[in-house]
DNA sequence: GCGGCGCGTTGAGGTGAATCAAGGCCGGTC
DNA sequence: GACCGGCCTTGATTCACCTCAACGCGCCGC
């Protein structure tokens, strides 16, 4: 089985990993598919594994008791699918397309993250970016207007995409109108009319599973906060 | 001066640390009153110090350039202000009433925590908590009606207040109705206007400084999921 | 006492996004 | 090709919250 770069979450990647540990970690890990759609973890499950996600894209959600949901993320390669740490999954996660995830036994992970000092301060840098993330959209759903929300979703999206494929104009979108609108807290007929608002206004060309930038106005797209 | 049980973080009061480690500690802080408004912090700012909340209430808080601002937070005494390593403020804090602070030289603190893997391990739980108190706020703030939001920000209020002071029916609410307005992404207006209607239905009596619980309907603040 | 100010409340009217409801497009399968 | 179903778009209308504006109240200094 080819191991690609990306294999490994990019938490694992870094100074904090030499090669006994990188060998240590490919014994803990076992590769797995799913098809689009398909549930990965769910709210609540007890957290047997710990995932990174290979490739593909997951979103992570939580359901509301009367179905409402809020996508949290959308996980790219090389992200955790969840804090490794912590029992239960507080989020639920399916595949948006097929995906591989790298599946790591919880028990033995976290002996092998709290065994390591350096690890474990990787750990922490991980989460306080999470939780930087988690604030910035915080602020973009507690101010942004649906304009402001879909632009900065495009901006962050792209910036994410830009450490996977060399940079373009081009978007993908592999998420449906459905999944943007939950994560932005927007409805999805209004997803639409902002993309339709933003193609007549030249920023954007709408294509099918994603938008092309035409304006000269990509620094619109540059400062965005949220995601 | 006197330090009561909550001088430090509720952190470092856990079972990780053992009386050398809090006179090590003890060594290191440094307690800071601040009047009410005063700024503590601001985004942007270099670390130098970490802030640990020993008495009083903080809003913590990021200022959009057009001058809306989001309350990301508001801590009790035992929290901390912000997360303890990273070298720049993501968010600002400031004072709500008079408020006792215990300072940190970030340095030595970053040098203890990190010869101390059981505090490192702590860290990492209180930033995994910490996460989850952003994606519960996130799913309020995406999906909840004015007053879906006004009552779990009571309930949550009040469940935290609870572990600081004997439960009673009555929440007190330091911060003005313009701090809350910004935490929950609603106008002040809305604030008071959702109030009004709480009290019309017999849930709440709004008292200076606060509110009580008068109906029988505490089930309903219960059972919040934001903060 | 008087006036000023910060904060909260209340009212009237406007608006952006939600809601309700068709219809269109595209990728399947038979 | 014809049908079907999922997804997306678009239109008309409604409604929750915002905006703008006035007023009340408690607290302060003078």
């Amino acid at each position: 089985m080819p191991r690609t770069s990306s294999f490994f979450p990019t938490l694992f990647c870094g100074e904090a990993c030499d090669a006994r540990e990188v060998a240590e970690l490919t014994r803990l890990a076992t590769p797995i598919r799913f098809d689009g759609g398909q549930t990965i973890f769910s709210e609540g499950d007890v957290a047997r594994s710990a995932f990174g996600l290979s490739q593909g894209v997951v979103r992570l959600y939580r359901l509301l008791p009367d179905g409402r949901r809020q996508v949290i993320a959308f996980a790219l390669a090389g992200d955790f699918l969840a804090m490794p740490l912590g029992d239960r999954f507080t989020f639920s996660a399916d595949a948006v397309g097929a995906v591989s995830v790298c599946r790591f036994p919880r028990e033995e992970l976290k002996r092998f993250i709290q065994a390591n000092p350096g690890v474990m301060r990787l750990l922490i840098e991980f989460a306080a970016s999470e939780l930087q993330s988690a604030q910035d959209q915080l602020t973009l759903l507690g101010n942004g207007s649906a304009e402001e929300r879909v632009v900065a979703f495009l901006g962050n999206w792209r910036r994410r995409m830009a450490r996977l494929m060399p940079v373009s104009q081009s978007i993908p979108l592999p998420m449906r109108r459905q999944d943007i609108a939950d994560f932005l807290g927007l409805k999805l007929e209004t997803i639409s009319r902002t993309f339709a608002r933003l193609e007549q206004r030249n920023v954007i060309r709408i294509v099918p599973h994603g938008v092309v930038l035409t304006g000269p106005e990509h620094v619109e797209l540059a400062a965005g906060s949220g995601e």
